[in-house]
DNA sequence: AGGTATTCACATGAAACTATTCTCTGAGTTAGG
DNA sequence: TAACTCAGAGAATAGTTTCATGTGAATACCTGT
């Protein structure tokens, strides 16, 4: 037998760490949701109006990022369609994450998407905006029922867009004869509203609900709930949830990150032979994390991107700090190599300071008097990810 | 010495342009009756 | 005459370019002592 069958023979007689790993992914659904009692039914309470066929109020969800708001408001919003169909209530929701690139991040595709919920297809590029308006104003108004529409991230689709979106879609209800529409905005940024047409905030947020960000002690609970029945008994060695949550703590309460990190840390242990997953692999697995969140957010930007980038690591072991202008030069040259058109100053600028957002580079500008204003900059990644990105830029380049 | 004014090397903003992808429209062409 | 093809016009979008304006502090340039 080959040594590749061996390796299947062995992989299958193994027993698996994991009971269902799909409880650690963050599609999953849990039958209920704890430590958001409070936040759920002021939430129940504000839509539940839509069973009866009436308007509820607008809806805002405020709350940093794995705080539970999609999840809570998901569950709500499902259960709701539940006792609607047994009561044989005209009730649809919809939910949208705005931050999907090529889905839903801007108004075209927004409102395409929302035809899409109903069941129609619409072209993704050729017609005007207000087509799609109309199409989705018809639809709308086929029947009479409450429209519930979720839309999550709201506020990447405002900072990119603006909110003129908002601002129609608020309006909608004054021309719509049968249906009615209640929105849901969930917003991971605390400050969103602020910078909102005051016509749009005042509409849009008849309502809002904060979702506080848990603490080390109910972020252990949630973990351990979820980990009884991701992993089979026995598995997680003790103090390994702790950890977890620990360090999920410590970044705000971010319940997503622990269990995605959990989760990564059970594959890093099966992987390894391990017969339990240990404190060692948690700490791999943040690195991992960490490690692939920044070379798939390198990896996923437009080629003189990535031009950019792989000057920056050129200059880097030979200086520790550079400026805007030196790193302007070696990418001229590279284009030149590889035949590339160069990118004036003012984009590479805008390159470098996408860079610094991706946390890939850090950069600060600094004065230096006589000598002008610039970037300071300097590579802020760990030696092991700079050699991988290194090389996976080179391929891709063909430098 | 102390106080202004300059000046550098970019940063930051706004608007306009370009290439690509996709639709719709209507003229011209073709095939069938 | 109905069906098909195909060029041209028009949209949306991402990535840029162009033009214009802003900016913090090290230096240059005064001023009066």
């Amino acid at each position: 037998m080959s040594g590749i069958n061996n390796f299947f023979e062995n992989y299958l007689k193994q027993d698996s760490f994991f009971r269902d790993k799909n409880v650690l992914l963050s599609s999953y659904m849990p039958e209920n949701v704890i430590y958001r009692e409070e936040q759920m039914s002021e939430a129940a309470n504000i839509l539940a109006p839509a069973l009866r066929n009436e308007k509820p109020s607008n809806l805002f969800i405020y709350g940093k990022t794995g705080t539970g708001k999609t999840l809570s408001m998901k569950s709500i919003v499902n259960s709701m369609k539940e006792i609607a169909v047994k009561n044989n209530i005209a009730l649809k929701p919809i939910y949208v994450n705005c931050k999907l690139k090529r889905v839903a991040d801007t108004e075209y595709r927004l409102i395409s998407q929302l035809i899409k919920s109903f069941g129609r297809d619409v072209p993704s590029t050729g017609l005007p905006t207000d087509e799609i308006y109309n199409i989705f104003y018809k639809l709308l108004d086929q029947e009479k029922q409450v429209i519930l529409l979720i839309l999550d991230e709201i506020d990447q689709l405002t900072k990119k867009i603006g909110d003129e979106v908002l601002y129609n879609l608020t309006r909608i209800n004054a021309e719509l004869k049968n249906s009615q529409i209640c929105l849901i905005g969930i917003s991971n940024n605390l400050i969103f509203a602020e910078n909102l047409d005051p016509r749009v905030k005042s509409s849009l947020s008849e309502e809002d609900i904060i979702f506080p960000p848990y603490n080390a002690l109910q972020i252990q609970e949630i973990l351990r709930n979820r980990s009884n029945s991701a992993f089979n008994d026995g598995t997680v060695q003790t103090g390994v949830i702790e950890k977890c949550s620990a360090y999920a703590a410590r970044e705000h309460g971010d319940v997503r990150r622990a269990i995605d990190l959990l989760r990564v840390a059970g594959e890093i242990a099966e992987r390894s032979g391990s017969r339990q997953v240990e404190i060692t692999h948690l700490d791999a697995a943040e690195r991992k994390v960490e490690s692939d969140k920044l070379i798939s957010a390198a990896m996923n930007q437009p080629r003189q991107f990535k031009l950019v980038l792989f000057a920056i690591m050129l200059i880097s072991p030979q200086k520790r700090q550079f400026f805007t202008g030196e790193i302007y030069e070696i990418y001229g040259t590279l284009c030149k190599k590889s035949n590339l058109n160069i990118l004036t100053q003012r984009r590479v600028s805008d390159i470098l300071a996408e860079l610094d957002m991706l946390g890939i580079i850090n950069a600060k500008i600094i004065s230096k008097g006589r000598y002008g204003r610039t970037r300071e900059i300097n590579l802020s990644l760990e030696e092991g990810i700079i050699i991988k990105l290194k090389e996976m830029l080179e391929k891709e380049l063909q430098l």
